[in-house]
DNA sequence: CTGAAAGCGCTTACAG
DNA sequence: CTGAAAGCGCTTACAG
């Protein structure tokens, strides 16, 4: 009863037929006339065989599988965008591997170690804090590339995003049309693409309506919680607060309100917020929060297929950029200056 | 230019050796003498060498893969619990193989056939809602599998888990020892035992208490936020309404407490809440959700080390548990009743 | 439509 | 300490 687990020699074995032929049956049916095909299937299931992908991987040089370079695999908002790779990558027979680069193991040596070794057949980057140099000096070796969400300024891999800088813009024009003339901003770390993006959007969007850029308006932060509530607390010490502020994340907006109410200041009345990502918790927060919707989940999904055409040698090699527009979702934390 | 990728024969041509060397110099260097190590890695290095794993987990009967079956990887509560299995699943070689078992195309049938094709070494399950017999059916020619979060009552697979029992009854001892008298409960899904077990303590401690158990005063939801909104809302229509709630999650207390701002009742002035999971936004929601913390990181890690020991034949071949305890984080969402 | 044979790139007893 | 050889379980030209 323990015996090992049946192989296509098995198969072939009770089938009455060669190895071969199994391996056609199995991965070319119409290859094979039809008794052969019954009798194929009948062997299988007799032996309970299941193809040992591994072997099937070695002899046709692929892996089968996906590798996703998250930035930060503790971070909730990175959840549907895996979802959404993992819906297209599952059904097209693809294994979805996750490798959080920002782990202490995880150097970038080590990362590209364990991307040589596993040999995957595509890489799907989230993290565009990866040294380009790096990359560009391994893109000989590495397999197809595509970047979502983030990605590398001045090098040309294949990448799914959304307009950073018409959302900013959007924000910031939203505040104006409320009313609001003192428009601050909360941003994102320094050295993140979309920090640049969407500060560029909102620089754009003052200058563009005739409102004034006040450096000490805008206040770093790195996209968390935490971040948001610590410039909550430089925006309290502040002499003159602007009235609006575009926080360049949902999960900063959050903290930011949190911070202040505990002081006593209320959002919308003493000051309007508007995030950015739309999360689920967004919806719920109290105010619920006003928003720029970026379609996360759709964003996997695409990036996931523009990934497996490459592989499969279909979309066209050249590199290619996929742009999704974004929207605003007016909710509570914005409103007319009183 | 274009040379196919070297492989270790490559190597051994450089370095004069066999490719039997070359292995074990890279394997088991104490196996060689230092000059030929020595040769081996200066002949790697020369010729950008990079073990195909595909190959040697092929020969050595092992796939170097953790499947982590996730019942829904847009859920942000198992993020952090990825996290941990990634930190600990990375280091010791194991790639981290991420499955959705709610997605449209994952029918049972289709999961199970993706793990013997795949030959995981190891399975880490976060769905408790797998149908017993079929897992138990296919024990036999499944790879170590360890339970995290959720498990299957009656079925003997070793587990990672929390004291939910306890967890609830720390929540209503919470609002007891508050002064309220009249206790309610949100919960998640009934087929989830998660339920079960949070609605067992939480009955436990109204018992122990002396507290009447109000059938009414019990809602079901499914852990979302949408459905903590639902909740709220049949607890409105209520003739007469507990003082106190204890949520099973949450993102059921946060979506309970907003669907209560928006009709004017506010918490914890009208309505105590407490929460379950300890989840970040906690902290950060209006008011700071009191709740019970669960180490969902410590989880994930502590699963993925059970599992490579048992991979590796280090740990006992017996099903165990590990059971960690959880506490009360005590914030602004439950207070005194009026 | 089918089979015999070679080979994907490793590892590992076996022999020396 | 090292090498020759077999073999992990498939697939795929090649020949018929």
């Amino acid at each position: 009863m323990d015996k090992k687990t049946p192989n296509i020699q098995d198969v072939a074995r009770v089938a009455g037929v060669s190895s071969a032929t199994v391996s056609r049956a199995i991965s070319n049916p119409s290859m094979v006339s039809d008794a052969t095909r019954e009798a194929v299937f009948e062997a299988i299931a007799k032996t309970g065989y299941h193809i040992n992908i591994m072997a099937r991987n070695l002899r046709r040089q692929r892996t089968g599988a996906i590798v996703v370079l998250v930035p930060n695999l503790g971070n909730p908002f990175f959840s549907l965008i895996l979802a959404g790779i993992e819906q297209v990558a599952a059904p097209a027979g693809f294994s979805v591997l996750i490798v959080d680069t920002r782990q202490p193991h995880a150097d970038e040596n080590q990362i590209f170690t364990y991307l040589h070794n596993t040999r995957a057949d595509g890489l799907i980057i989230l993290d565009g804090t990866l040294p380009q140099d790096l990359l560009e000096r391994r893109a000989a070796v590495l397999p197809p590339v595509v970047f979502a969400c983030e990605w590398i300024e001045g090098s040309d891999f294949s990448r799914v995003v959304i307009d950073n800088s018409a959302g900013a813009a959007i924000a910031v024009r939203h505040l104006h049309e409320l009313g609001h003339r003192h428009i601050g901003h909360v941003m994102g770390p320094m050295a993140n693409v979309l920090t640049k993006t969407r500060l560029h959007g909102t620089r754009a969007a003052l200058e563009e309506l005739g409102l004034p850029f006040v450096p000490e308006w805008f206040l770093t932060g790195d996209f968390s919680l935490q971040s948001g509530a610590e410039a909550a607390r430089r925006w309290l010490a502040l002499e003159k607060r602007p009235t609006g502020v575009f926080c360049a994340s949902d999960q900063m907006a959050c903290g930011f309100i949190s911070e202040l109410s505990k002081v006593g200041f209320s959002v919308p009345r003493d000051v309007s917020v508007v995030g950015f990502d739309d999360i689920e918790i967004g919806r719920h927060f109290i105010p619920a929060l006003t928003t720029i919707h970026q379609p996360r989940r759709k964003i996997g999904a695409k990036a996931a297929a523009m990934l497996i055409d490459r592989i499969n040698g279909e979309g066209s090699v050249a590199v290619s950029e996929e742009k999704f527009a974004v929207r605003l979702v007016m909710r509570q934390s914005a409103a007319p200056p009183l």
